[in-house]
DNA sequence: CACCAGGCAAGTA
DNA sequence: TACTTGCATGGT
């Protein structure tokens, strides 16, 4: 195993070059990203991000206070749109009660115990938590999702119902340095690869970019 | 038409 | 702990 972790990321880095994530102007709008893309295609997040951004929806002072039901409505396209809504005023209220609003002091809690703030918001879990950590407040943690899951068992480095998240992470950082940018990157390229040669109605690739590892 | 997409929490046994 | 279900739009 020892290197097989740092040989996909060499693999996929030169495959695709570097993806530059996350797709989001600042750490508050990757944050509201994070929260909206729960089991989501990423392009009706980005519906639903410009439709907040259109009406000038889209800072905190304006979103902590909006009515839930004026929120869904315009965050619709990205779907569970009530939960959403209920699930991004949830982490707000957060931010608001314990930082006075402040989002940058709030993300430049601690890494542990940022996560942990953001475990404790109903409605965030761990891979939205470490996404957030990852990708808003560049804080060097893995993020592990479906594809990742996904790519892991086809290539036969876990079962593909036998590990949970907090294996698949931890395969990951014990066989990585500890490196924000990098893990950054890795992710990415995880969804990359994911989106375009690894989807679940594909069962077999036989041009995936790992082929032969 | 069926299936899937960068999850999570609550309920049940 | 380990399963099951609800949440929902939009693309293939």
């Amino acid at each position: 195993m020892e290197n097989r972790i740092s040989e996909i990321y060499r693999r996929l880095f030169g495959f695709f070059g570097p993806q530059s994530w996350w797709p989001g102007e600042t750490p508050f709008e990757i944050m509201v990203g994070a929260v909206l893309t729960q089991n989501t295609a990423w392009i009706n997040v980005e519906k639903a991000i410009k439709n907040l951004k259109d009406f000038n929806l889209l800072s905190f002072d304006i979103l902590v206070s909006l009515p839930p039901q004026v929120l869904a409505e315009h965050i619709r396209p990205c779907g569970y749109y009530n939960l959403k809504a209920g699930r991004l005023q949830n982490l707000l209220r957060l931010i608001d009660e314990e930082f006075a609003g402040d989002v940058d002091s709030f993300l430049d809690l601690e890494l542990a115990v940022l996560r942990q703030a953001l475990l404790a918001v109903k409605g965030i879990g761990r891979e939205t938590a470490d996404s957030i950590c990852l990708y808003a407040a560049n804080k060097p943690i893995f993020v592990v999702d479906a594809y990742t899951h996904r790519i892991l068992s086809r290539h036969d480095l876990v079962l593909e119902d036998g590990a949970d998240y907090d294996e698949v992470q931890e395969i990951f950082m014990a066989g990585l340095p500890e490196d924000t940018a990098m893990f950054n990157e890795y992710h990415a390229l995880l969804v990359r690869l994911g989106k375009e040669y690894c989807k679940k109605s594909k069962p077999k690739c036989d041009i995936c970019p790992l082929k032969g590892l």
